[in-house]
DNA sequence: TTTAAATGATAGTAATACTATTATAAATAA
DNA sequence: TTATTTATAATAGTATTACTATCATTTAAA
């Protein structure tokens, strides 16, 4: 048995659902590839059609701009992440060790093992950390706020946060600390790999070394060390 | 006695140097007006040209391009902002009390009393907390690094680092905390008057708040609280 | 097997991101 | 003072981007 994990995505990120038929799947795909590979200033709907062998015009009928498409990776992101930490925390009880193993899956690179869907999470992973932040650091926050699109982010940051609170119920920043954690995960990645000077992992450019930060981080703010 | 601040800036930044004539001196004031109103992807060269009453070509005289110009904002606010905080720490020997009040620097918006210099500082603050990430966030990273464009954004960091070492000089992290209270000083601004459930300051919106948290981190992280 | 849905092919427009040229005004040096 | 550099203005032009519209054709569902 092969089962295909479909994400259930807000209707308003798209015209038409590329989850739905082959040429919008093979626009996640290359579009995953593409604005990995030239970065999301750089991408647009022309390169992207001629890669995959069709026409801007088809592009349009199912994302209004390249936004939209990016807005709809992070999403994907964000729902297919809060599944991985599920399923891996699962059988957790200790939120300690949850909210480790957690910190840990945020901070590591994924792995492109699963042939589970045409979105290659591996790259999409590395498009998170260096265009992620374009998603929602716009004039429109608000209207894409409106329209639910940051709510998957935003989920998995109540999540995470309930897991601090279980942690220590007197800490006062729960959902701060965890969207501190969840950016940090990504910046301090960012930074280790091109502008080291910002971090303390410039030598080994290890992520166990991000992982220990961010745990200590959480552990003495929970007063858990 | 009028004095008027002028940051050198690298020269690779700009084509002819903005601070030296009034052209230049209008790109800036209005650059960081028109970036401020429109947000950094609507922003353009024609737009700023017609606000300025001058022409495009005029503006890429100063600027090769709007990127640029976005990373010499960057560069010029990192660079105040250590003349900020060198200022109103000049006379304080605690590294404590110093990081304190460098915390507070960094997640305080800035007034506009500062009739200093053609640059809106007020301005340019909230155009870093949204735009901010944008100079680094790019596939030219590594070019625009190589050309020092970041020193001022790295330089603050070690300075931050420095104190964080003297405060704890067995801390293991002292450049990435750096890098995460600066980097959170702004997110979690962003977060609160956007996207507030993100943060436990969306009721009061009270930047006290975001000092109070980063307080907390910071100092607990080298019990010292 | 009819009909609808999806795609392909082509065209066109307004705006963006530039570059180039030439004229003119203002500042400065000889 | 004139000569000369420097800065700006005015205008034009190009390639690319970011779309929208139309119509024909293929594919899939009823």
């Amino acid at each position: 048995m092969k089962l295909q994990l479909e994400i259930k995505m807000n209707e308003a990120l798209f015209l038409r659902n590329p989850q739905s038929t082959e040429l919008g799947k093979n626009i996640l795909k290359h579009g995953v590839q593409l604005i990995y590979k030239a970065g999301f200033e750089t991408f647009t709907f022309k390169k992207l059609a001629e890669d995959i062998g069709t026409t801007e015009a088809g592009i349009y009928r199912y994302f209004e701009n390249k936004h939209k498409l990016l807005v709809y990776l992070t999403a994907w992101y964000w729902g297919w992440l809060e599944f991985q930490i599920s399923f891996h925390t699962n059988n957790i009880k200790d939120p300690t060790v949850k909210l480790k193993r957690i910190i840990k899956i945020l901070a590591t690179a994924v792995e492109d093992n699963e042939q589970t869907s045409y979105i290659n999470e591996s790259l999409l992973h590395q498009i998170i950390i260096a265009e992620g932040s374009k998603a929602y650091l716009t004039k429109q926050v608000g209207e894409d706020n409106k329209q639910q699109f940051f709510k998957p982010y935003k989920d998995l940051c109540a999540l995470i946060g309930n897991f601090i609170s279980e942690c220590s119920p007197k800490y006062k920043y729960p959902k701060s600390l965890a969207s501190t954690i969840i950016e940090m995960a990504h910046f301090q990645n960012f930074f280790m790999n091109n502008l080291p000077s910002l971090t303390d992992f410039g030598k080994t450019k290890e992520e166990s070394e991000i992982i220990s930060f961010l745990n200590d981080l959480v552990f003495t703010s929970l007063k858990k060390v």
